[in-house]
DNA sequence: AGCACGCCGACT
DNA sequence: GTCGGCGTGCTC
């Protein structure tokens, strides 16, 4: 017998399937990791398949070690990894590793004595939104609504037998979910998959290999759990969160898109506006419109001719008399720049030329290299008094101090992590993200510097703000009331009438027009000027890719931008692997950070980031 | 990744 | 004549 093996390594050369010969009297099974035989060296993998023949021609090795006896690369699991692999350009060595945690021996033996526990069907009744197979759902923005939805929806899967994975962004979301689940009586079916330390993760891992029903919830990676997953649900698709920082580079909402597809389960994004994304398929027809209708939450938008103006100052005053109010800020720190007082020039860096600006701790710093600036002087005029530019959540908090004397004023900061406050009125300051859900609800949402999060320069800008405008307001309680400070026009009415939908349409077809994703896909590839420049002639070569640009980068490196359609996004992958392969036996690149050897080119298909 | 194979310049 | 430079290609 035999086993077509393939190898954990990311290597480009090695993405393939390797045959060797099963040793007489050794039992294996399809999915077990083992140890091969491998050049010179001994290298990790997993067996794929095992055949009765093989069609290689040339020697046959032998496996050296069955590591473990367990199944850990399911079929499911190994179709999934691979075509991660094939949509992102890399290799399935280098996806396995997000799908297959590390093998924790003590907690495996553990497991494999023990078995899975018994676990009894569950018979809990929960209302649940009524949702097309596929899916794109605007939650009411109402405190924990979401919650409450995404648990009742994965309850109905476990009522089948069947698992559901649900994907949020943050951990905070995570915990919240998990004391959802909870509080409705399904704790002994929620899987965290989101855990700290190795043998907590590969003892989820094996959970979920067990074939009992579970609700699985994590961040991005638990749309690899391999669970019988009858529905994927994701929450809050646009959030940065979704999208992996690391190879293969690939969003929540891609992955989920994939999984989908390959074993036809039913998939949902939920949230309280939308990504562009997700619309883009909803007007294809891909997506069913699955949201219902809701009163539109208590809301006033204003132009702000202060940055904290009378309808502001009035939500907030009214909202002190019975609940907590929630102030989101555009930025961290006492100010977020700092202006000459005799040219009125912005300060900056001396070592770096990066912006000046001062940070929660009162102490003047350079954004780009963090470097003290004591002692500055203006770069322009050589004066040393500066006045600040906009204030930050730092100096919002010292204002409101003032403004509502014996009032208690909180700054809430991305390294404290407050998950919730009480229903005591106080005023609570944060920027976007990392707001505490109040128990009762905000009594009043103010959204301050709401020009800044528009005038952001990415792509992104408008969507990111109306989301997280939108998630903010979210946490009202349903008698409160909302104030956006600083928006004008056509947006600020629609935002006002809640039109969510029509707002994120009329960005696609801003992005449309414009040839930008999501109505096409993006490369970029990462390397050296020659490197670069055998890229964008086998891009040339090739038509079905736009090369846009190319714009120097750290280390005298250079990155290439080119765009292309949907359709012709396998031949695209094709031609990356190809390349990958050509260059492999190249000139050794090495990270300046970590000294580790890098590929020569990195390529990265849809990096929202470099946009 | 390693490692062997292989074809060109400077050395006992 | 050989030693060794690292470009190219292979590993079941």
């Amino acid at each position: 017998m035999f086993a077509r093996v393939a190898l954990d390594s990311p290597l480009p050369q090695l993405d393939r399937l390797f045959d060797y010969e099963i040793p007489e009297g050794i039992e294996v099974v399809a999915g077990c990791r083992v140890t091969v035989p491998f050049g010179n060296s001994q290298k990790q993998g997993f067996i794929a398949e095992i055949a009765e023949s093989t069609d290689w021609v040339g020697k046959v090795a032998k496996l050296t070690e069955v590591i473990s006896n367990l199944p850990v690369l399911t079929p499911a699991t190994y179709a999934l990894v691979r075509a991660v692999a094939d949509r992102q350009a890399t290799s399935f060595g280098d996806v396995v590793g997000s799908a297959i945690p590390m093998r924790a021996v003590r907690a495996e033996k553990a497991w494999l004595t023990t078995g899975a526990a018994d676990i009894e069907p569950i018979s809990i009744d929960l209302e649940a939104p009524a949702l097309a197979k596929l899916s794109a759902r605007i939650v009411e923005p109402r405190n924990s609504r979401w919650l409450h939805e995404l648990v009742s929806v994965a309850a109905q899967q476990l009522k089948a037998g069947k698992s559901a994975i649900v994907a949020l962004p943050d951990f905070r979301d995570i915990e919240r979910f998990v004391a959802k689940a909870m509080e409705l009586g399904l704790a002994e079916h929620v899987l965290n998959y989101s855990q700290e330390g190795r043998t907590q993760t590969y003892e989820a891992f094996l959970r979920a290999l067990s074939g009992e029903a579970l609700i699985v919830v994590g961040s991005r990676n638990a749309l690899y759990a391999p669970v019988d997953a009858g529905a994927l649900l994701i929450w809050d698709d646009g959030d940065q969160s979704h999208q992996d920082q690391q190879s293969p580079y690939l969003s929540s909402r891609e992955l989920a898109l994939l999984r989908q597809r390959l074993s036809d389960c039913d998939l949902a994004f939920f949230s309280h506006s939308r990504s562009v994304e997700v619309q883009r398929l909803v007007e294809l027809g891909y997506l069913t419109d699955s949201s219902t209708d809701f009163a539109k939450p208590n809301l006033s938008v204003s132009e702000g001719a202060f940055r904290v103006d009378s309808a502001a100052w009035l939500a907030i005053r009214d909202g002190l008399k019975t609940g907590p109010v929630l102030v989101q800020v555009s930025s961290v720190g006492v100010a977020k720049s700092l202006y000459c007082k005799a040219c009125a020039n912005r300060a900056m860096c001396k070592a770096c030329n990066g912006p000046l600006w001062i940070n929660p701790r009162g102490e003047t710093k350079c954004r780009w290299c963090n470097a003290f600036a004591l002692g500055a002087t203006c770069g322009s005029c050589g004066a040393n008094e500066f006045r600040y530019g906009k204030p930050g959540a730092t100096r919002t908090v010292a204002e409101f101090g003032k403004s509502f004397p014996g009032v208690k004023v909180t700054e809430i900061t991305a390294d404290q992590a407050t998950v919730s406050i009480g229903d005591k009125p106080q005023i609570v300051v944060a920027t976007p993200g990392i707001e505490p859900v109040s128990t009762i609800g905000y009594s009043a949402v103010v959204i301050l510097d709401a020009q800044d999060a528009l005038a952001r320069d990415t792509l992104k800008a408008t969507e990111d703000a109306i989301r997280s405008w939108a998630n903010a307001i979210s946490l009202m309680s349903q008698a409160g009331r909302a104030v956006i400070v600083g928006v004008l026009g056509e947006l600020g009415s629609a935002l006002a009438l809640w039109q969510l939908r029509e707002l994120i349409s009329a960005e696609l077809a801003e992005r449309s027009a414009l040839s930008f994703p999501p109505a096409v896909r993006v490369l970029s590839a990462t390397g050296s000027p020659e490197n670069i420049a055998q890229v964008r002639k086998a891009l040339s070569e090739f038509d079905g890719a736009q090369v846009l640009g190319e714009t120097p980068v750290e280390n005298g490196e250079t990155r290439l931008l080119a765009r292309f359609s949907y359709g012709a996004g396998a031949a695209i992958t094709g031609v990356v692997r190809e390349l990958q392969l050509k260059l492999a036996s190249g000139q050794k690149r090495y990270n300046p950070k970590s000294g580790r050897a890098q590929r020569p080119v990195t390529f990265k298909l849809d990096d929202p980031q470099v946009l």
